[in-house]
DNA sequence: AGCACGCCGACT
DNA sequence: GTCGGCGTGCTC
């Protein structure tokens, strides 16, 4: 009988979190996938490596060899998952502070996990006779593409060296042409090699899929583009997995779960919008896919490009040449694409110097009526969806309280409810305040929706030209449409929506970020943020990297059709006008913000100059949340090696997060720094020991639960 | 995490 | 008398 090393999904603290042992009669490689016995249950496992190579005997089971019982069976018909994904996996695991098991099995399409073998023969057969029909097709490569002079040196820079590589490119210089035309060299040079290509959000991938079938389905057949990402049915999910695994799929399109695609002939890994916070997971093991790409690439042997007209100031840094920097090769692509196209003209309205109150200042107000008299569009960008953040009563100061979080409940108008935007707790508007029974209770701040009902009511004398008909004698008023996430809870609706803008059908645009971030608008002249001093002086120290990014993509929807492009502007509405994130928006100028953002961050030692660690504890009240990390904290010196684990370590006091409660648990959190990666890494895993028998003691009774959150976003 | 076993309250 | 609440404990 041979014993086999299995990882399946196990609970994430407990005391199974390496693989388990079982028995099997024939040997079976490393990445096999198996279906074994635990407790009640048969579970998928992939089998593991043996653990020889550590030479650490003491890691052999600790569990009578009696007591192993024997595999339930191989899924035969897939091949075993290769050394470079286990690796992956096994860095995830150790980088993130999470059991093999759990990164391993989450790694797989769920359906993977719930199909009985003979099942997924069945479904196997069916897959490989779809192949079949695909026969082999003659990659030609078409002619030269038409790049420009800096796609086209973007191109041999990245030729020429081995990356990773930060493409430092303005929002319009065609960064997908150099990934659509790296794609194309590669498979057409190679006729196995496969590429993934991913994008931060799910509402980003039709697009994307539309380029690149459109460009590669004629040159490598049908089943050469797959997408991977969580917005698909668990079937779709498995056909282009093991399209993926199998070799057929040549290009795997995909959010961040992409990254874990089995790729057995990875090449090439691109990272657009790389900046973009949808990379980090935030929930079961919180890996950044853009770090793993970074990673994965190496071990690969896979060129990494990382694309973005806002880089993080992390891979930013890394680009900088000289010091700690240079690990990256930066490509440059500061110009938009066509003959005299330009980025728009960027112009600030002080707002003190507008009427008090007024949400959309004169001014710009002007310049959209003149746009729907021109027939272009407009863009008004407001990130806070809703009619109004709070609801309020003059009379006995209530205001709109979640009773189960630390925040409001915002009014929503066209359904009359309130609702908290954490928890989903809703109920009807009340007609009188709660408390004291005033009749008057009124909305406070603004939400998209109420923007959208206040530009209607603004623009209610503005008329389209051309038409004038038996329904509109005058010509019909301005068009508004809103995109945010309540118009676009239904399937299918962004699309439409978006379709609508397309087509020119609608005038002005009012939304949130989901509306400032990649979509390819013709016919936008205008783009407005209406309100975006607030992360100006927050407390987040990445806010202020994150509202440039923001402005910058939104400012970058103005003006890409060239035609158009030189009378495109973009509008801030602030009381800061003078505000040195302004000031370096308006010269379209990311470098100069970066530099002066990166100083600020070396002198006060924060990322990317130190490395940070978050552990964070829910329980029923604030005290055992923090106690436990109390204790945590406290059992550090009792460790073995202690001195030298913490000697570049600083461990800060436990705190309530600035989300304190959600659905009626209270968080806390503890923030780990260090300035150096490794000592992090060494004294995290030292602790995890220590963590998870504080969870036993006393100081653990009553926490819900705790995770370790590496290299957090949001602090 | 599941899924058991196990020991106390309101129903056919 | 049962159905069912979730408290503790185990799974190679």
């Amino acid at each position: 009988m041979n014993l086999l090393p299995v990882l399946v999904q196990t609970p994430v603290h407990s005391e199974l979190a390496g693989p388990l042992s079982y028995h099997a009669e024939h040997r079976l490689p490393a990445g096999t996938l198996v279906r074994v016995p635990l407790g009640r249950r048969e579970l998928l496992g992939v089998v593991w490596d043996s653990q020889d190579e550590s030479g650490d005997a003491s890691a052999a089971p600790a569990i009578a060899d009696d007591k192993l019982r024997p595999i339930a069976g191989a899924l035969g018909g897939i091949a075993p998952l290769p050394a470079a994904w286990r690796q992956l996996v096994t860095f995830c695991a150790s980088y993130y502070q999470r059991s093999l098991g759990e990164v391993a099995l989450a790694a797989l399409p769920p359906q993977l996990r719930e199909l009985t073998a003979s099942q997924l023969t069945r479904r196997l057969r069916r897959h490989t006779k779809i192949d079949g029909a695909a026969a082999a097709l003659s990659p030609a490569v078409s002619a030269a593409l038409a790049l420009s002079v800096e796609q086209r040196a973007a191109v041999a820079q990245f030729d020429l060296a081995q990356g990773p590589f930060l493409l430092f490119g303005a929002t319009g210089s065609g960064k997908t042409e150099v990934y659509l035309h790296l794609v194309q060299q590669l498979l057409a040079g190679d006729a196995t090699a496969q590429a993934l290509v991913m994008v931060p959000e799910i509402n980003l991938t039709p697009q994307l899929e539309a380029r690149f079938s459109a460009r590669f389905k004629p040159l490598f057949g049908d089943h050469a583009v797959v997408s991977l990402h969580s917005g698909m049915t668990p079937a779709q999910r498995l056909k282009s997995w093991l399209a993926a695994h199998g070799g057929t799929a040549r290009i795997v399109l995909g959010t961040r779960m992409a990254i874990f695609a089995s790729l057995p002939a990875l090449k090439l890994i691109v990272v657009d919008e790389e900046h973009d916070p949808s990379y980090k997971s935030q929930e079961g093991a919180r890996y950044s896919a853009r770090d793993l790409a970074v990673y994965r690439g190496r071990i690969e042997g896979a060129k990494v490009l990382l694309g973005s007209a806002t880089p993080s100031l992390e891979s930013w840094h890394h680009s900088r040449p000289g010091a700690d920097g240079g690990r990256y090769v930066r490509l440059s692509m500061p110009s938009r694409i066509g003959a005299d196209a330009a980025l728009p003209r960027v112009r600030r309205v002080d707002m003190n110097h507008q009427p008090a109150k007024c949400v959309i200042a004169p001014p710009l107000l002007e310049a959209i009526a003149q746009r729907v008299a021109r027939s272009e569009q407009s863009l008004v960008f407001l990130n806070r969806r809703g009619y109004a953040p709070v609801l309020h009563c003059p009379d006995c100061d209530w205001k709109s309280e979640c009773p189960h979080c630390s925040a409001y409940r915002v009014f929503h108008k066209i359904d009359r409810t309130l609702r908290c935007h954490h928890c989903g707790y809703s109920e009807r508007v009340p007609r009188a305040c709660p408390a004291c029974g005033n009749p008057d209770i009124a909305p406070m701040g603004r939400g998209t929706e109420r923007l959208e009902e206040h530009l209607a009511d603004l623009l209610a004398g503005v008329l389209r030209p051309d038409s004038i008909s038996a329904q509109w004698p005058q010509g019909e008023p301005a068009r508004i449409v809103r995109i945010d996430a309540d118009s676009t809870r239904l399937k299918g609706e962004l699309q439409a929506q978006l379709a609508r803008v397309h087509s020119g059908e609608v005038d002005v645009l009012v939304g949130t970020q989901m509306i400032a971030k990649g979509h390819d608008f013709r016919h936008i002249t205008l783009v407005a943020a209406v309100n975006p001093d607030g992360a100006l002086f927050s407390s987040d120290f990445r806010a202020s990297e994150r509202l440039f990014g923001l402005l910058m993509q939104a400012a970058g929807r103005a003006g890409r059709d060239a035609e158009v492009g030189a009378q495109s502007e973009m509008w801030l509405q602030t009381f800061h006008p003078a505000h040195p994130l302004f000031a370096a928006l308006k010269r379209h100028d990311y470098p100069a913000f970066a530099a002066a953002e990166l100083e600020q961050r070396r002198l006060a030692g924060l990322p990317p100059f130190s490395f940070q660690a978050l552990v964070r504890a829910e329980a029923r009240s604030q005290e055992v949340a923090q106690g436990f990390l109390a204790a945590a904290s406290g059992g550090v010196s009792a460790m073995p090696d202690a001195g030298p684990l913490t000697r570049l370590i600083t461990i800060y006091p436990a705190v309530p997060m600035s989300m304190q409660r959600i659905a009626n648990v209270e968080r806390a959190q503890m923030l780990i720094e260090s300035p150096s990666r490794a000592a992090l890494q060494n004294f995290l895993g030292a602790w995890q020991t220590v963590l998870q028998a504080t969870r036993k003691q006393p100081a653990g009774r009553g926490l819900i639960r705790w995770a370790i959150d590496v290299d957090p976003l949001a602090i």
